[in-house]
RNA sequence: GUCGGAGUGGCGGAAUUGGCAGACGCGCUAGCUUGAGGUGCUAGUGACUUACUAAACGGUCGUGCGGGUUCAAGUCCCGCCUCCGACACCA
């Protein structure tokens, strides 16, 4: 006898329905889906429009666990939003520009293009062997010229705006990726790319003034409710604005006491510990610090702390409490409060970059001007102490400043009541304190110092040294300087000719970059940079809105239409560096009068990772990939959909299960045999009357209500396997109602409800399945996508007996069955007879009644 | 250090927002089906305790720890612990 194969094995005989074979449903409908342009954006103005979107990837070669969790989820969130009758923009696309492609194309002597593309279609092939609806019309790559034209216009209309400048000043170079990098892309002290530890370079360089948009970036976060919270604290930190004052300082003459026409201002957030101040710092890099020690005696240790500073890498910075190191300048500077003279000294652990670039050092009130001043032996003064202590108490009434040195080794108090600080002695000091207030109104009053604010964000460098990236549309003339290249000439190409093995760069290209000014007609040169591909990624999701215009990036009308992204589904990776850029961009463009909205997706689901069983990160490194592939071929892509879908919430991460896999499969199996053995007795064109169903059918009735709309609220919420869990609960009753109820006493036009619902619910999770059985099983015509998604109805979810709990003091101890509709007067009587011998002899005082769920007896 | 998130069975995870903790699934156990394995189907599955063995009924405990509010707490309040993530000498 020949070998029997699984799939005729499992349906002997007694089954009259074909058995489910995943590969050749998926690839039937696939091909039909993609014949009839199923899902072509329907741009239906009558219907409300809902756009999900899934962060694009970057084709660095077939998609994997992370791509399949992330597309599924957005692929059920558009075909639920189809079914609910929205009008649905679903896109995809590539982030093709990048130094991955480059570097392959270095390694195997081929064209960047040549790379990307071979990798995007294979990308589109596991996309489409995964069933995603996309609309393909609109899918694109930024690597093509008539994407890539539009960022380049927005960059000249930025230009224009005065949000592009050139600067030179010390910059994160990568020296593996031989490029630059913007403050973002430094994660942990290294490049977010490679790992490389990043250098310090002084170079001329592009930059976009997103800090300009600081505080709006910043304050808008407060409406953004549909994102979560981690992200929008992690945008807020990063933006970090500080709320606090400068104060002028006065340099004093070499001997220390006459000022000099020298300001020192510095940045401080507690101005209220003024009278701390012993000390000023400057940072090594400090262009006036080099001054003021120059041919003097302290010159060569300056020099000396100057030439380590520069050393150290951004990763030997992270240590928490590394030593600082300081020297002290031999010059003097005014408190403009107390008039005292205070050394300054320069020290590694101020930055040059934020706030003014000095410090006043306020060792009684900050933890690393206390150990500066503990190592250097600078004086400490207490000016700061909470009301109770005994140096509060030795200090309150103390009228002459008392100076004390290395032997202070009190508490060093950071809030409390300000001692021995003049004028606002007694006040609470703290940051936005009283005293701090009062202060700052001192300041203001004698024009020695003001209220500012202070952002941590610094303008985004967007210049990289790089080929494979959209080119900067400028030209450099040496008589007009830098000056933009005409709309009209746009877009400026990549030539495609450049070996990259043998180390061509667009710097050494002269058929690019040789060309002539536009403003005078002299020969000059292109910029031969290339931008940041975060510049590609940060309007993406307006061009999809209008993939084809040739006149604008995109119509005012399209995003007006379709803008902004209603379900935004990616990474947590992307929570600061994309995500912080789209929605400058966002803002941009909208003060160019091109959009009419603030921001630019709605709600954000930063989705889980994908690990393998031990909770690893899987990469190709480790060896632990597993490749959707290996789902896809043995079960198929419905049963993959369902696995990601199930096993997690989408937030989550989750480690890879193989036997998770199995059940999911298992269940699509069970349920195709439900939905056929009911479509057995199913009865499209029999009216379904509630009110004259038997038990067993009024049961099941109810279930698919209660359960129908338990499904629906999971999948509004996005929680997908809730949603799933609730129609295996219906298939689970279903079970039973098959079971106990004999074929010719099932009620035909319930059995043709469930099974259609059913099918249904499924769909935007298993779309394949439910598309074979709405033909073959419930015989429809329309697609499943075009299906209405079911109503249910509250009213026939209500059972017309509850079982209700029965507590005394709390506990448990019986369960009643009573009507749905009883009074609680009903209910309570119910319940006290139920547990009437428990409650002998003891006196009730209290009964509380919760109808519907439980009556609680107090004893 | 600052900010954010989370701690629930052997495992992944539920719990309509203060109302029966553990839905659904995985795993496991037993039985049926099968020549056998798998599949499928049926039942059981938080811990402890309980009659002479065994079990049922029953009872007690149980959502990181310690307090509190309440008739009632996984959920609210106060104080801790642990883990994960982001930023980190930001003045």
């Amino acid at each position: 006898m020949a070998e029997q194969s699984d799939v005729e094995k499992n349906n002997q005989p007694q089954d009259d329905f074909p058995a489910y074979d995943a590969e050749a449903i998926e690839t039937k409908w696939q091909r039909i889906w993609d014949e009839e342009g199923l899902y072509k954006t329907e741009e239906d103005p009558a219907r409300p429009k809902k756009y999900v979107l899934e962060m694009f990837p970057y084709p660095s070669g077939d998609l994997h666990m992370g791509h399949a969790r992330n597309y599924t989820i957005g692929d059920a969130m558009a075909r639920q939003a189809r079914m609910r009758g929205y009008d649905v923009l679903h896109p995809m696309g590539f982030d093709a520009f990048g130094l991955p492609a480059e570097n392959a194309a270095i390694k195997h002597n081929t064209q960047p293009s040549i790379w990307t593309h071979k990798n995007i279609d294979q990308a589109v092939k596991t996309m489409f062997r995964m069933g995603f609806a996309y609309d393909k019309d609109r899918m694109f790559n930024t690597c093509d010229p008539e994407y890539y034209k539009w960022g380049q216009w927005i960059f000249l209309k930025m230009y224009e705006k005065g949000l592009v400048y050139r600067a030179t000043s010390p910059v994160n170079w990568c020296p593996n990726d031989k490029t630059v990098l913007a403050n973002e892309q430094v994660v942990n002290g290294r490049c977010w790319r490679c790992g490389a530890v990043p250098e310090k370079r002084e170079l001329s360089q592009w930059y976009l003034r997103i800090t300009d948009y600081a505080q709006e970036l910043l304050d808008d976060l407060d409406q953004l409710d549909g994102w979560p919270e981690r992200v929008k604290a992690m945008q807020a930190n990063w933006i970090g604005r500080s709320e606090g004052a400068e104060i002028d300082f006065v340099l004093a003459d070499v001997d220390g006491v006459t000022p000099t026409d020298t300001k020192i201002t510095v940045f401080t957030t507690r101005a209220d510990t003024i009278y701390g101040c012993t000390f000023m710092l400057l940072p090594p890099e400090s262009s006036l610090a080099a001054e003021l020690v120059a041919d003097t005696e302290y010159e060569a240790a300056f020099t000396d702390l100057k030439e380590a500073a520069t050393k150290v890498t951004s990763i030997e910075r992270q240590g928490t409490d590394r030593e600082k190191h300081g020297v002290f300048t031999g010059r003097y500077a005014l408190n403009p409060v107390t008039g005292e003279s205070v050394p300054i000294w320069v020290s590694d652990y101020v930055l040059l970059d934020y706030g003014t670039g000095a410090v006043m050092g306020v060792p009684a009130g900050d933890k690393r001007d206390f150990d500066f001043a503990k190592k250097y032996d600078l004086p400490i003064v207490p000016i700061i102490c909470e009301e109770g202590t005994d140096i509060y108490d030795e200090l309150k009434g103390v009228q002459e400043r008392r100076m004390t040195s290395v032997d202070w080794d009190g508490p060093m108090d950071t809030t409390g009541i300000l001692v021995q600080s003049g004028e606002f002695t007694g006040l609470r000091g703290g940051k936005h304190s009283e005293a701090e207030k009062a202060v700052v109104a001192f300041l203001t009053k004698h024009s020695v110092g003001r209220r500012t604010v202070q952002f941590r964000l610094r303008d985004w460098l967007i210049s990289r040294q790089r080929y494979w990236g959209n080119p900067i549309p400028m030209i450099h003339c040496d008589h007009c300087g830098d000056v933009p290249v005409p709309y009209e000439e746009l877009p400026v190409k990549l030539p495609e000719n450049l070996d990259l093995s043998a180390g061509d760069t667009l710097a050494e290209c002269k058929e690019f970059y040789e060309t002539t000014c536009p403003t005078c007609g002299c020969p000059a040169h292109r910029i031969t940079d290339t931008m940041d591909t975060f510049t590609c990624s940060s309007w993406y999701y307006l061009r999809y809105c209008d993939p084809h215009n040739e006149e604008l990036p995109f119509s005012k009308e399209s995003v007006d239409r379709w803008m902004p992204v209603d379900n935004y589904i990616g990474g947590i990776e992307h929570a600061i560096l994309h995500l912080l850029y789209s929605r400058f961009f966002t803002k941009v463009l909208r003060d160019l009068d091109m959009i009419g909205i603030d921001e630019p997706f709605k709600n954000l689901l930063t989705q889980g990772m994908v690990k393998d069983e031990h909770g690893d990160t899987m990469s190709k490194s480790k060896g632990n990939v597993v490749p959707p592939s290996s789902v896809i071929e043995p079960y198929g892509a419905d049963t993959m959909r369902l696995a990601i879908l199930f096993v997690a919430p989408p937030e989550k991460d989750f480690d890879w299960d193989e036997k998770a896999v199995a059940g999911a499969n298992r269940f699509i199996k069970r349920a195709w045999r439900v939905v056929w053995e009911l479509a057995k007795t199913a009865d499209a064109s029999a009216t379904l009357d509630p009110t004259v169903l038997d038990a067993a059918s009024a049961a099941l009735n109810r279930e698919l209500h209660a359960l129908g709309l338990r499904c629906t609220h999971e999948f509004d919420e996005g929680q997908f396997n809730t949603a799933i869990s609730a129609v295996m609960e219906l298939i689970n009753a279903v079970s039973s109602y098959l079971n106990d109820v004999v074929e010719s006493e099932r009620s035909r036009a319930l059995c043709y409800r469930v099974a259609s619902d059913i099918v249904a619910m499924l769909a935007p999770i298993i779309p394949h399945w439910a598309e074979e059985l709405q033909h073959a099983a419930l015989h429809k015509e329309t697609p499943v996508y075009h299906e209405p998604w079911p109503i249910f109805d509250e009213a026939q979810a209500k059972s017309n007996t509850v079982e209700i709990a029965v507590q005394i003091k709390g506990k448990v101890r019986a369960r009643i069955m009573v009507d749905a509709d009883a009074s609680e007067d009903e209910l309570s009587h119910a319940a006290q007879q139920a547990v009437a011998q428990q409650l002998e002899g003891r006196e009730i005082r209290k009964v509380i009644v919760v109808p519907g769920r439980l009556v609680n007896i107090v004893v």
